[in-house]
DNA sequence: TTGTATGCGTTATCAA
DNA sequence: TTGATAACGCATACAA
């Protein structure tokens, strides 16, 4: 029952027109007259006629498409993708839209191929890294793509050799801020719940920050209050039960992210401990879940809408062969319950 | 800076074979030998040789591309996604891939030309529709891919008439089972939240469930306990003050979303009403937040990795014109702390 | 089992 | 401004 695609001939015939002249109307070109193009438009509607990307990305150079391969970063096989990439996505097919880009998604696969056939074998004209895994993993992919040349940019992993762009938030910045409203609202044993190794370059950079706040207040930076975690809610609990049970004194806990905060508040309340009365807390990525826990938790915000598009630009430019610059952008402390403190007050200052 | 791509006619010369037997050794076609097959893998090896998938696609029948299309639901621009589908959209990367089917997303376009773009101009063999918004704007779009023949699945509304194939939860069932675990726990003055006109089937359905349950219990349904909301927390939020504000006596909450009840279990809280003790409260998803919430939220479960695969599968046997048959997923009654286990008292001012 | 020849539907290069 | 013609890189019918 499937009728023929009609073809850019079908059009030429019925507008009495080259194919050539079909092509070029409908790109728009300039040099086609306003009758030519309007008959051929004409024809197109009638017969229903749409171009054959297919063709059209055999024959020309670029395919005006971009991949974004997401590392599953969490475990459990629930939710394979990490909450924070909800709102960057969205707000990367929406820019990627408007610059009429296709977005092909794909999940990190454990093949070897994984990432090598995006576009190498055309499928993109360059690809969008998202994941907070330890990227040591794909450093044989990044040369990879390296060596035959295709455009790759990274979310938030600063300082990779071998990246030509890296997209992120300032991190370090991001940590000093979220340490340093703690210590205004008074706390001095400050717990960092995350990762604090090279291998994980944006959270690391977090810690640096939270050492830097501390430093600078003059209060010493003590290993005990220092929880290696990833970044899911049970690593939270986990961190927070490994310092009581352990007899280890604080009164805040700045988590390296949302989930963690999340994990460490739970955590903290079935030990009958209150948030912010008796521990105060802060994450990182202000996930839109934030506002609706009790206490709502105070956070860095990471602008996902700016990220998306300097990461497309800065794609686009790396494609077009243009000079590009790495990217960090200003993160914000959002103020809400679960320091204490008078929320207004602080957000005066 | 950037070499040549290798064609498969670069493979046949170092592999001293023909151009067709590259194409066949590569497609593991059993019409070669091993040993030609050997050399041409090689060979393609030494040259990092790809497939162009574009003149693939060209070539051949399927392109093996999928198309997945998200209406923006959340107005807030924050957050374009609603996050129910960030599973969703996880699970269908992962099942698609294992199927060998590439996956192009985008977010719905105000343009007339939404959609038809996808299917018609071979981006991808098919389209996975997913959104609660009101189907009836995409009327015109769904009657031009039908006249066409592209195939496509809308994810839950049921009875859509021209859809060849709908896959969803049985929300009638969710809906009743929603109300059925409030009236187990002692509530009669139960509030329906959302939606439960003709135009939003799914959570017509999930109103009708609602009814269900009431009936069969004896208990009257009462229209002023019925609060239009669409999905958001806002609405649900609105709803619950918009029933305080009336002064319509209820102890019990069911929504339609999670989203719902977050914004209605936040209302509550604000207005002094304690949760469960006063008012109980029900949602539907089971969002990943669920859990962390306080109260942690008692909801219906949508199994999004079988609903994945369902649409998935039914939308390669619409491409391959393979008989097909609507899915209804049965959801599953989540209980957390939301619904209480006592009778509580009537809230009313 | 292999190779030859052809075509998929465009865009790009010329010449008119 | 237009049109004929040649790629683009692969898959397939057909011949060997």
């Amino acid at each position: 029952m499937k009728q023929q695609r009609p073809t850019s001939l079908d059009i030429a015939a019925l507008a009495g027109v080259s194919q050539t002249t079909v092509s070029r109307a409908l790109a728009q070109s300039p040099l086609v007259s306003e009758d030519a193009k309007r008959r051929v438009l004409e024809a197109a509607r009638a017969l229903r006629y749409k171009v054959d990307v297919n063709a059209r990305k055999l024959r020309s150079k670029k395919i005006h498409t971009l991949a974004v391969l997401i590392s599953e970063d969490l475990d459990n096989s629930e939710n394979p993708i990490n909450p924070f990439f909800l709102p960057l996505i969205g707000s990367i097919l929406k820019y990627a839209g408007q610059q009429g880009y296709d977005v092909l998604i794909s999940l990190q696969q454990k093949s070897d191929e994984w990432g090598t056939d995006y576009g190498f074998s055309r499928r993109a004209d360059g690809i969008i890294f998202l994941g907070c895994k330890d990227f040591q993993v794909y450093t044989h992919l990044f040369e990879y793509l390296n060596e035959v040349g295709d455009p790759w940019v990274v979310w938030g992993v600063n300082r990779l050799d071998c990246a030509r762009l890296v997209i992120g938030s300032d991190n370090e910045a991001g940590g000093y801020m979220a340490t340093r409203h703690l210590l205004d609202v008074g706390r001095r044993r400050i717990a960092f719940v995350g990762k604090h190794q090279p291998e994980h370059p944006e959270f690391r950079d977090r810690y640096r920050g939270y050492c830097r706040a501390l430093t600078e207040a003059g209060v010493p930076i003590d290993d005990a209050l220092r929880v290696d975690a990833f970044l899911a809610r049970e690593d939270g609990v986990a961190g927070v039960d490994r310092l009581l049970d352990n007899n280890i004194p604080f009164d805040a806990v700045f988590c390296a992210t949302d989930l963690l905060a999340m994990g460490a508040m739970q955590a903290l309340h079935r030990r009958g401990l209150h948030v912010p009365n008796d521990v105060s807390v802060v994450g990182f990525d202000d996930l839109w879940v934030c506002s609706s826990l009790s206490p709502a938790l105070t956070t860095i915000r990471q602008d996902t809408e700016a990220a998306a598009r300097a990461l497309i630009d800065g794609l686009s430019a790396l494609i077009d062969d243009e000079p590009v610059l790495d990217t960090q952008m200003a993160p914000k402390l959002v103020i809400r319950e679960s320091c204490g403190g008078l929320p207004g007050l602080m957000a005066a200052q």
